[in-house]
DNA sequence: ACGGGTATATACCGTTCTGTATAATATATA
DNA sequence: TATATATTATACAGAACGGTATATACCCGT
């Protein structure tokens, strides 16, 4: 991948973020990005795939950065599950914690036939799958039902810190995640 | 207030929950309003002006419905923290549910210093502390932290059930606050 | 019948939007 | 030096946006 193409695409997710994606031009994301219309439009057919392609690699960083920390965390799959609310919350409370793209995303476009709604539906899909899997290496009955309940709690969390940054929201998070999570282990 | 000016109000809620609020022109409005761009323009002064009062009776409608409901269902102030998820259940799964404006609105306007955002986040204060005082009633201790976990609980139903309808996700988060409002109950 | 508020019809202004056309420039390799 | 490729610069098309100006029709109480 291009070194131009990854700095736009870069400069959108946090463009994306910090004002919204249909109040983001292209004309604001090539200027901050120091490039011009032509090349962006050169590595990304339309603004659309732009946003496709930001969604993608803004879950995937995500993804991809709670998946290794819970491994390194513990050995024991069925642990992970007690840990998973803990890397929640350093995400959220990092500085550069801008917000879920799908859950945005999914809000400025509610069509569910829109591509980008579905990609967002998508990947929230993944995620709630994600935490399933947690739940059934930790031996959980009805994992399927605790993980609908904890992303209910995340998706919650997330939006509370998207509306107010500190709102303090993901401690108690955590707190309704272990008593759900410890009655659903001894059940 | 006019019965025109409730007709636009009327239409650009339905059509700011359905294509989202950037995306709807005040042309789009008027349109399916049957009126005319003068005519709106006489009753609200700007397009900010007419999603602030969409929001305002949005939630106002969704309040002032649910307050009576858990008036009507019980007498007593202490047991209606127990049907609280019940109402919301009908309210999620009535066919003309369409999500919450707050929730959507401040995602497609992330800057906390928009009046579209400020608002927003008022409502979802304003709630919480209706579900903080509804504890405080049930004389629940920790009145506020319950509140939080159930307002996260709500926020994070409303936006899976925005994202795909009929997802099922409020059954769960019933079970949830059960749980929570129990656990909460005997501390 | 007449006058005053209300709504309509329609055209327009200036801006911004996505997306493209065209030409000039830099850079690296052969 | 010559050639191919990547990037820039700039201008523009066509549509949609929020908002306004003007003139016309309607309706209702006097």
């Amino acid at each position: 991948m291009s070194v131009l193409k990854d700095k736009i695409l870069g400069v959108a997710i946090d463009l994306f973020h910090s004002r919204g994606i249909n109040s983001t031009g292209v004309d604001t994301v090539v200027s901050v990005a120091g490039t011009t219309k032509m090349t962006l439009y050169k590595y990304f057919n339309s603004k659309e795939i732009l946003v496709l392609e930001a969604l993608n690699k803004s879950y995937s960083d995500f993804y991809g950065w709670l998946d290794a920390k819970l491994t390194l965390k513990s050995k024991k799959p069925s642990d992970r599950i007690q840990y998973l609310f803990d890397f929640i919350e350093e995400w959220v409370t990092s500085p550069s914690f801008m917000g879920m793209g799908f859950i945005k995303a999914s809000a400025e476009f509610p069509n569910e036939e829109n591509p980008i709604h579905q990609l967002s539906h998508q990947q929230s899909r993944e995620f709630r799958q994600f935490i399933s899997k947690l739940a059934l290496e930790a031996n959980i009955k009805d994992a399927d039902g605790l993980a609908l309940q904890l992303s209910l709690l995340f998706e919650g969390a997330v939006q509370a810190e998207q509306m107010k940054r500190g709102s303090g929201a993901i401690k108690y998070a955590k707190k309704a995640a272990k008593i759900l999570i410890d009655g659903a282990s001894k059940a």
